[in-house]
DNA sequence: ATCATTATGGTATATCATTGCAATGGGAGA
DNA sequence: TCTCCCATTGCAATGATATACCATAATGAT
């Protein structure tokens, strides 16, 4: 059976103002349709995010925020990853507590990560559940699957080659 | 095709004399025949550990330490630590910040963990990376995988029974 | 206009984890 | 036996991540 992958381009050489806008524009609309407010300080933390494929911890984002002159005290920070991690628009990295946008907004996927321990890209791909492994193990004991978490790490394809 | 899968007797009842007692005996016989030192610290932490199908933060080992008449500093408790996740006496969930004896010692495999919200029971299963769906993603972009963390948040048969 | 709800400001503190350096102790080889 | 090495421990300080709490302000519904 032949399923199709969606494959990172995270690794890849893109033109990302692309990614970013569009991911932007995304949530524009996405929150304008389900009464949500993209407030400055949620809007700014998601452009921050957006501006790369990696993950940034929350008192990174809080440096960047006071650059911005924005306020910059803790829970601006995680108020707005709760916000974002809540509705989709960013995921947290448990591996490395830290947060990255997420690269397939309005799409209701469960998310897997490959974080390069060289470069700290992540690279968000998407997994069926039903296709999982786990699952199996989950059924045979009675288990109830809410939320996952799926991270590799290991080394890009460009990393490689240098090391 | 049909495979064997190891099903967790974390949320089932069992003998959990005969787990620990278990546990603590291989890692005594595995650290004699590797030339590892199980000190009384890090035998201890394992004891802990082995208690239950639990997690225990770091700061909880330190009080249950501080009470079995050990020293309590920090890196008391990371240091043992981190000698059991090394040697594969013990994982991190990265999910909690927080530790679980292995279900599994002394085999070589890649762990998940179903963690029930309720009672916080944390169940090891093992799975296959060949047969993981993140793999192909892996493969197309060139990634290579070192390390997994699998994590599954949920609720286990006899929570969702009362709730 | 009033009210409920949601978001923000601001302080404090809880929780998780590491660094650095000195002291100790157990085993390998002279 | 001695002594050297190296893994381990003791100890103090600090760094990093995250939340609690309560007051104030903005927003939207009635």
């Amino acid at each position: 059976m032949t399923r199709e992958k969606p494959v990172s381009i995270a690794f890849k050489q893109h033109d990302h103002n692309v990614c970013s806008q569009r991911a932007l524009q995304l949530a524009d609309e996405y929150c304008e349709e389900h009464v949500l407010r993209l407030t400055p300080a949620r809007r700014k933390v998601l452009e921050l995010l957006l501006k790369e494929h990696r993950a940034l911890g929350a008192y990174a984002i809080m440096d960047l925020l006071r650059e911005a002159g924005f306020n910059s005290q803790p829970p601006v920070a995680y108020r707005a990853l709760d916000f974002l991690v809540e509705h989709g628009f960013a995921h947290k990295i448990e591996g490395l507590n830290a947060f990255v946008a997420c690269a397939h907004p309005n799409t209701a996927h469960s998310s897997a990560f490959m974080i390069c321990r060289q470069c700290d890209t992540v690279a968000e791909t998407q997994f069926s559940l039903s296709n999982f492994d786990l699952s199996e193990s989950a059924i045979a004991c009675g288990f109830k699957i809410e939320q996952t978490v799926v991270e590799a790490k290991g080394i890009c394809q460009s990393c490689a080659g240098i090391e």
